[in-house]
Formats: C-alpha cells, structure tokens, sequence
DNA sequence: TTGAAAGCGCTAACAC
DNA sequence: GTGTTAGCGCTTTCAA
C-alpha cells in the first residue's frame, strides 16, 4: 500500500497524490477530493521514512532525560510531548539512568534516527553529551550547562527568586537554623542552588554553618540519609530546605521515622514543585520551577534553531523564573523540648 | 555523509560498506577493516531511516499509556526501554491522557513511523485502540483485554492472588468492615479487582456491602474522593483496600486531613506496587504487580510475533502473578472510640 | 568475495 | 494544474 496505489485508484499522477497530502494549494480540488477519497477508501498512511529520507527533516526530537521513574521527569516528558504533537513532531524518549554507556548509546540511536534536534534534561553528564553531538550541526537546548556556541540553546533557571523567597519565608517564621540538602556534589544546577542559599542567608544575617549543608543526591534515598545526618547533629536544623521535591520527600520521611513531626518539629521546603508535592502528607511547601514552561521553552528553542535561517554565533538563553509555593510543611519556629 | 563517502574512503563499494556494517559473514577481514576505520575516521552514522524503508523493519515498538505523570507508568516505561535497548528497539512512547482524539492522533503517527507492533497499556479506550489498529497486521500487546486474534497477545494479571493474600491479611489482624476503592465504573480491569475482593471476601464469610465498594478512578483525587464518601458512611470501613496505589495515597491523604491515623485507626492496602509506595508515610502495604515484569512481557510478546512465521489464530496469552507486599498501613483492628 | 544496479516510498524540479 | 522523472541512503539481488 502506497502512493501508487492511490494514484491508480484516483486516477491521478503519483505527484497530485503527494501535493494532495501535502496540501500544495495548486491543486485541483476535484483531483484533490478523489485522492482523499481513495485515500480513506484504502487506509492509507504515508510512510514517514521514505519522507525523511527525501526531505532531510525526520521531524523527531530526542529528549534525554535521567529517569523516568524520577518524578521529577514525567511533568516534563508530558508537557514537551504535548507540544511536540501540536506541532507534528515525534518525540525519542531516553533516560541515561545515569550511567555513561547508556548516555551514549542513546547519542548513537538519536543521530541513526536522523533527530532533527536534541532537548538535553538530565543530572549531570552534560559534558560528555555534548561532546558526541556538538560536531553533528544538531540543534541542541540545555537547562544552563550548555556552552555558548551555535545551535545550542540554554535555559536559565532564576534559582535566586524562589530561594530567596523561601528563606524569607522560613526567616519570618523565625526560623535560624536551617540546612540544605543539596544535589550530587559537583553538579552545576545544585551547585546554583546552593548558592543561592548562601546568598539569601547572607541577606537576612543568618549562618549557614558548613554542617547545615548536605548532599541529598536529589533522590529519595539521599534525602533520607541527608537527614539522619542533620538530625544527629548537636544542634539539629528547625528548618531544611532542599534541593528538589523528592529529596524533601525523603527528609520527610526520615523524620517521620525518628518521631520528628513535619511541620511541628521541622519545617521543610522542596524544590521544583512537582505534582506529587500538593499530595504528600504533610503538602510540601516548594519552590515551583515549572515543568510545563520548562518543556515548551525547551521544544520552542529546539524549533527555532531548526527553523533559524543562519545561527547565532553564541547560541541562545532562554529564561525560566521560580518562585515560593506555601503549603502546610513549613511552621512557626518554637523552642523545642 | 553517507555510505557513499565511507565507500569511497575505504576505496571499496557501496555493498561492500553495507555489508560490513550488517556484518555479513563474507566480507574479507582486510576489506572490513578498512571500512571501520573510514566510518570511525568520518564518524559515519548510518541512516536509519534508509533502512527502514529497504528492509520493511523500522525496529520500532510503540507504546500507548494512559499518561506518564501517573506514578504507575514510569516503572513500566522504564523497564520497556531497557528491554528495547538490549534488542536494539526504538520506542515511540504516547500517553492518551485520556482522551480519544489523543488516542487517535497516537494511533497514526505510530502507522506513520511504521512501528513494527504496538504494546497498549492503558486504563480504558483499548477497544476504540483496537478498532484502528486490527487491520494493519501488527503484532499488539494488551493486558487483560485483547480480543483473540492472529497477532494479538495478552498479559493475563493474575488479581485474585494477591488479592486474596491482602483480603486473608486483614481478616486476620480483625478487620471485618473492609472497604474496596475500585478504578473507573466498566473498566475491565478494575472490575476483575471487584470480583477478585469479592470472592476473597466471601471465602473469608465476609460481607460486601453496595456502599463498601466506592469508584476511585485510579487517580489521588479519586482516592480522595472514594475515602470521603466511606469515611462519611454510618459504619466507617476499618479497612480500605484499593485498586491501585495512587488511589490508595489518595485515601491516606484524605484520612489525615481527616484526623483519621493510618495505621492506628484505618488499615489501607494498595495494588500495584510502585516504587513510590515504599517512601510514602506511612510505607504502604501493597499488592505487587511488578511492572519490570509486565513491560518485559510485553516486549518479548511483540517480539515473538515480529519473529514468528505464521500467527498463532488466536493470539497469544501470557501471565503476570501478583503478591502481598506487607509495609506499615496496616495494624489489627481495635475498636475505635 | 566483490561490484553494479534496481528499488524501497516519497518529494520536488522540470516539462508540458 | 498535472505528469514524468531523478534521487534521498540504504539493502539485496545478480553477475562477475
């Protein structure tokens, strides 16, 4: 079943078949109707393939991401593969599972599949990524790690706006000392945020002791193990803020286990907000960073590098604000036990 | 760049390349080596697209499921990739999100792209699904629902197992009020769960009363929702078991805002097991149905068909176990107030 | 064992 | 406005 099939049930040039499909205004619109006819009447699909490969534009985009069964991930995943249909595009999906050899076979199959740009959304490894696709004049967008060159694209999260505003928040509470648990140690988008900790802390006066920071490994597990850490400190934090939602879930759940009631005893702000936030118990208070926007910024750089005549020298930044979400896991500070 | 610029590096045919690159067995070792290093020295990456279109196979499997940002689909998505990476499969992931018109639109991009079979993993709509895809050839996986046709496969879940272990499980701790969230009315594999917990119940010489069994929708808002109604009834359940995991978060949720302490004053048990269930607060008891285990089946089921010479007439079955998970949502039942 | 050439399904240039 | 045809990058006969 192909073109020719219904060029014959049409009565019709296999090229009045194909500026049919393609909506070529030029056509008769009585040929046009029989085409679309016999292209109902027949079932016919066009093959994508033997369109990329005359084209050139395989209209897919890879997304590589860490881990699906990261939460943090699906929000973006959803939203970037909402709007790439809108606009007709396929999406390739991969986690790199944070592992090297996976990362660059996902690399190799993105470039065998002829991706017409790669959205790159993933702890760390960025640099090894970059270095197999920067040659292949990909379009490429990264979340703030990508080198100022053509085609690579960056958004920029504004992690100081949502930080500052959460350390304002648990500073009215009268909250002093506060921890943060932070990502994988090395890792730029933790490092950023780290920072800007240090720095809102610094504006309301307050210290942040070098055992007040911890590494979370912006996953469950790590939060749980941050915590246990912070809470055998002499002078236990009152308040921890973290460094994304899941690591939050996991203090939370350490402190349910040594008996430590969020927010009565401990106030805790995640980071990122994702879904599961407003549903965990007690509703965690966090620092949204939409996924959404984040996804259609990301696809929308994509698309412009694809659709950009002559690049940008520098490549291109995009912006992504943050900001403070209350919900019902930070409270008053009081002098306990 | 293309097998042309390798051939004429290496200073051999097209074939030839082509023929090393697929490894055909013939190839003189000192031709092949050649080859390799031209397609290193270029960084060659064959076309697949190309090659899709010579050979018929585009190697790639889709797979429709209700929507990523459902915690119950990532563990399968997950599994599903790493499968396909060790056969080296492309996976073209859809969610339908619900909707038909989403559905549809999955259905033929997934023709479009030429998978080579399609696995459908999702909570209703896989008739309509299948109305669209019956007559294209393609080996189809499904769970629970697909119609015994050549080329269509099912994974058979095997409820009642575990379900029972739950329904023993509570009848032992005391609980004689048990309650049942189920998924979305007419769906079918939410009502095998019905029936499942009904016989387990009978066996046990318990009753079900209409207003013990409430819809949940398979979502936190519905397990919201379903705990609302039961919590409001004259004779509160002392014991929920639930449809599916999320729903089951969705009762703790409502519980707590409730003042309703779970496990001291209400026992909750789950299905599904994903991941998350082990980190909410507290850790829930859960019916496994491992989802590695359903998306290999699902993979190796397509596989098989792809492979197979003739098709089994009426299909092809395959079946998933399920087991009590015991966590801490359950304690004996002690009369409250 | 290797090479020449046909053709996979489609688009686009060109001729009518 | 429509048809003919070359060719996208590859695999696979077939002949040498």
């Amino acid at each position: 079943m192909d073109i020719r099939d219904i060029a014959k049930h049409a009565k019709v040039s296999i090229a009045t078949v194909s500026r049919t499909i393609n909506r070529v205004p030029t056509v008769d619109p009585a040929l046009a109707k029989r085409v679309w006819k016999a292209i109902d009447e027949l079932g016919y699909y066009p093959n994508t393939q033997a369109r990329t490969l005359v084209s050139g534009k395989s209209r897919i985009f890879g997304l590589i991401i860490s881990d699906v069964t990261n939460p943090f991930f699906p929000g973006i995943v959803q939203a970037f593969e909402e709007i790439a249909i809108q606009y007709d595009y396929e999406i390739l999906l991969t986690s790199t599972v944070y592992d090297q050899q996976r990362m660059e076979n996902a690399v190799r199959r993105m470039i065998e599949r002829q991706v017409d740009g790669v959205a790159i959304v993933t702890f760390g490894m960025e640099e090894a990524l970059l270095e197999h696709l920067r040659f292949r004049k990909l379009p490429l967008v990264f979340i703030d790690v990508g080198p100022p060159l053509p085609l690579v694209s960056n958004i920029r999260i504004q992690y100081q706006i949502g930080i500052r505003q959460a350390v304002q928040h648990l500073a009215s509470l009268g909250h002093r000392r506060i921890a943060f648990v932070s990502g994988p140690p090395g890792l730029k988008s933790g490092d950023a945020r780290i920072l800007a900790f240090q720095n809102a802390m610094a504006e309301k006066n307050l210290e942040v002791p070098g055992a007040m920071i911890v590494s979370g490994h912006h996953s469950i597990e790590g939060g749980l193990a941050a915590f246990e850490q912070l809470a055998a400190l002499p002078e236990r934090p009152s308040a921890v803020m973290c460094s994304n939602d899941i690591s939050a879930i996991g203090v939370m759940r350490k402190a349910y286990e040594l008996g430590i009631q969020v927010p009565r005893d401990l106030s805790v702000i995640g980071f990122d907000d994702i879904r599961l936030a407003q549903f965990v118990i007690p509703p965690l208070t966090s620092i949204r960073m939409s996924q959404s926007e984040l996804a259609r910024l990301a696809f929308h750089a994509l698309l412009a590098d694809v659709e950009r005549a002559t690049p940008q020298p520098k490549g291109t930044e995009y912006f992504l604000t943050t900001e403070l979400v209350l919900r019902n896991s930070t409270a008053p500070f009081e002098s306990q036990t």
